[in-house]
RNA sequence: GGGCGAAUAACUCAGUUGGCUAGAGUGCCUGCCUUACAAGCAGGACGUCGGGGGUUCAAGUCCCUCUUCGCCCA
């Protein structure tokens, strides 16, 4: 049969991707005997929204399984969804038009698992529909009870090894999720504020310190004074004490070189909590504890008459007794950043509460080793991982005081309030419906109280590699772990990437994969980042898929180098239009030109059958050594430009007098040779334009080649190379040009006939394929 | 304020360890229905490689510095 005149994508796209899912063709086998090849594949968040910077990534990563799966690796190459959690929950809230405090949690979590399913079908749709190679039985999410049990068995392992401890200690806070926030969920944001000039009068007699201040209302809660040591104006008051403003309370100066000098009056309130810094002076120079806020951000009664109110209510109020106290000199408006959680925006505060924590700062050597020993994709990226580890400065806080997650295997004794932490038999435990089974060991008490707080999203996501590999399931699985490949994006490098460092590290003191491969993101037409919470996402994929085919989506997220962000433009994403096209009347001009190809028929090769195998062989090399250091645009680009312009533009309208003539040796080289080198293109492009090459590998190739897919097929390795051809096919080609050019100058027809062309005396050997090429009737030879 | 990256044709991007006249696609101009493809082919115009210094026989590439932009942090 032969290929219509035009492909239709909307035709085959579907029909190959049900055929593929039909056969199975993706399927892991654990027992091929192959050398396996594992995918950490990323779980999305099941938050919604999908755009273009997941297709981005997703395909890079997608192609490079397709290539070695070619390759002869056994690809491991599960799908998954990152569905507990605060966006989640966050989602749930939206979607549902609910809040988790109006229900009950279990009520709660299984609107979530709702929620979760549908968005989940969604993703799964849009995957298949562009082509991707993932097997969906190893499909897991990250809600699913063995990954609860999974990222249980982690914990108490942890509690094991004596890295897990609960404490006291201040927290990130958010006011309106209403939960700790770890330090990279935060983000910053621009807000005006003004900058208070206060007085606060010195306690011993006369004299006044300046202290400059944005957050007034945390006055109830100063517990000193600092200066600078090298400040002249100030340091002779280190050790006095001063009256807080409005409080009848005296606090201390203290002299400390992190105070700015330049900053305000160069004297700071410290405040239990403003700030990091506060939280520094706090501990080194062992200071009161005066806790000011509750949970939602609400004065409590050691706030005197704030209480009750609201910050921004309290800080209203505080301006005006100060000012009426005559504490206010004045100020300025300014505008300045606020550290705020990225999930809602809202400004976080400092708490004291009571969390669970992972101890990771004494490990940052090992860390950072094990960083090193994994092989970074582009490779600077590692620097970031290191700056990452380098200025850590809290263990790993990994409590929320949230509903939708994974809930910590643990309960109280009422009586002697130790811990009781799950066995591992009885995993997984949801504590607020389980009970431990056993009295307390310490008191023989069998009252409990459940620990209520659930994990953090990235206590489990972390453990991506752990999950592949079902660590500690009755199935564990071999030969996944340590991974070979994370894919991932580069903002979240200082996350996923390092927690998942650090728990490798810390469960199986090694490296939970070899490569990783970063790459960058789509940004919007006004080349900022697309992020769902700044609505500025740009391109729908669904919307994109009406308009184009999975193929030139496809081509279009591996037409940048791997890592770097590239701008999204609606006039760029069709560009692989042009190459489907080609792809697909190049071969249909093949089909014709093969009938009665013989491959076992022995063939001479003709010098430019010579010249374009070999060219062919370059071709294939750069696109590998490519493909092995995960960039697949270098693969692309090269197979383009070979397939392009030696193919298509050259031999082809080369060999055409040969493909169409009589004699029967001319023409079966020629045929050997374009079948062999169409049948070498159609895979180096397999990876990246999965349906068009494998239309045509099924329509031309199939027959010969006896793989069932041409994802199934192997990786081009051609070796054949004649220097001297490849040398003289190129000097060739300028006669051609240059017949070409003549043409054109003369607004002739490229069939115009010519008269004589003159060539060097080497070129004899291409003297047939060159008049026909150029329709010249006599060559003349010169020196 | 620190780290990382980017800045190359009108647009989107390549450009390896320094080495011929800096490339591709799109767009633009001219021509061509050529037994695969006009969604094509052939030809053409267009660049102070962000600015300024330096190293070198030779710099888009290495070093210093400045400017702008982005990301990640403080």
């Amino acid at each position: 049969m032969a290929l219509a005149k035009r492909y239709k994508a909307k035709d085959s796209e579907p029909r190959l991707q049900q055929k593929w899912a039909d056969e199975g063709i993706y399927k892991y086998n654990p027992d091929s005997g192959r050398e396996v090849y594992s995918i950490d594949t990323p779980p999305p968040t099941v938050s919604g929204m999908i755009h273009m910077g997941h297709i981005f990534s997703y395909v890079q990563a997608e192609v490079l399984a397709r290539y070695k799966r070619m390759t002869g690796k056994e690809v491991f190459y599960p799908f998954c969804f990152d569905d507990n959690g605060l966006p989640s929950e966050r989602y749930t809230e939206q979607v549902k038009k609910v809040k988790a405090q109006d229900m009950t949690r279990g009520e709660f979590v299984k609107l979530c698992l709702e929620v979760a399913k549908d968005a989940e079908a969604q993703f799964r749709d849009l995957w298949n529909s562009f082509g991707f190679s993932c097997d969906w039985s190893l499909m897991y999410t990250t809600i699913d009870p063995w990954v609860q049990g999974l990222s249980q068995r982690s914990f108490l392992d942890l509690v094991q090894k004596e890295r897990v401890y609960r404490k006291e200690a201040p927290t990130l806070w958010c006011p309106e999720c209403q939960t700790a926030v770890a330090q990279a969920e935060t983000e910053d944001k621009e807000f005006p504020s003004h900058f208070h000039d206060l007085e606060f009068r010195l306690a011993g007699g006369s004299g006044v310190v300046p202290i400059a201040t944005t957050r007034p209302e945390l006055i109830p809660a100063c517990v000193a004074v600092f200066v600078n040591p090298e400040d002249d104006r100030w340091k002779h008051l280190a050790g006095q004490k001063v009256k807080v403003p409005l409080y009848d309370r005296e606090v201390t100066i203290l002299a400390d070189d992190k105070v700015d000098i330049e900053k305000g009056s160069g004297a700071v309130m410290c405040c239990t909590f403003g700030d990091t810094t506060d939280i520094e002076w706090w501990r080194q120079h062992d200071l009161d504890l005066r806790i000011i806020l509750d949970n939602r951000g609400h004065m409590n009664d050691k706030a005197g008459f704030l209480e009750g109110m609201y910050w921004k209510k309290a800080r209203k109020v505080i301006v005006k007794k100060l000012d009426e106290g005559g504490y206010r000199r004045g100020g300025e408006d300014i505008t300045h950043s606020v550290n705020v959680h990225e999930r809602c925006g809202t400004p976080l505060e400092y708490l004291v509460s009571r969390q669970w924590f992972i101890r990771i700062l004494d490990l940052k050597e090992q860390l950072l080793e094990k960083g090193s020993e994994v092989n970074w994709y582009p490779g600077h990226f590692k620097v970031r991982y290191d700056h990452w580890v380098e200025n850590l400065k809290w263990d790993w806080c990994i409590s929320r005081q949230k509903y939708y997650g994974v809930p910590f295997p643990v309960w109280f004794c009422e009586q002697c309030e130790i811990p009781i932490f799950a066995s591992e038999k009885s995993l997984p435990v949801d504590p607020l419906m389980d009970s431990p089974g056993k009295p307390c060991p310490n008191c023989g008490s069998t009252k409990f109280r459940p620990e209520s707080d659930v994990m953090d999203t990235w206590a489990t996501s972390s453990l991506t590699p752990q999950i592949n590999m079902k660590w500690g399931e009755e199935d564990q699985r071999k030969n996944i772990f340590p991974m070979a490949l994370r894919p991932q994006a580069h903002d979240i490098i200082r996350t996923w990437a390092f927690y998942t460092i650090a728990k490798a590290l810390l469960h199986e003191n090694t490296i939970p994969w070899k490569d990783v491969m970063i790459s960058g993101h789509s940004l919007n037409p006004n080349r900022q980042k697309m992020s769902k919470s700044k609505g500025n996402v740009a391109g729908d994929p669904i919307a994109a898929l009406k308009e184009f085919s999975a193929d030139e989506l496809r081509y279009w997220a591996c037409s940048s180098k791997l890592g770097t962000d590239v701008v999204f433009s609606k006039d760029v994403l069709g560009e692989g239009r042009r190459l489907v096209t080609k792809l697909w009347n190049a071969t249909r001009f093949a089909e014709g030109r093969l009938e009665g190809y013989d491959p076992d028929r022995e063939v001479e090769l003709h010098p430019f059958d010579c010249w374009l195998l070999s060219r062919l062989t370059e071709t294939a090399r750069k696109a590998t050594s490519g493909m092995q250091k995960y960039e697949y645009s270098v693969c692309m680009r090269e197979t383009e430009t070979f397939f392009w312009k030696a193919l298509c533009d050259n031999y082809l309208e080369i060999a055409k007098g040969r493909l169409y003539g009589e004699a029967p040796g001319a023409r079966a080289a020629a045929q050997y040779t374009l079948y062999t080198v169409l049948y070498a293109v159609l895979r180096l492009f397999a990876p990246i334009m999965v349906h068009i090459t494998e239309e045509l590998y099924l329509e031309i190739f199939k027959s010969t080649e006896n793989y069932e897919s041409i994802h199934l097929a192997p990786w081009p390795d051609p070796g054949f190379m004649d220097e001297d051809a490849l040398r003289l096919g190129n000097r060739a080609l300028l006669v051609i040009e240059e017949a070409r050019r003549w043409k054109s100058e003369n607004s002739l027809s490229m069939a115009t006939s010519m008269e004589s062309i003159e060539v060097s005396e080497e070129l004899k050997p291409f003297e047939a394929d060159l008049m026909a090429v150029t329709r010249a009737e006599k060559v003349i030879y010169i020196q």
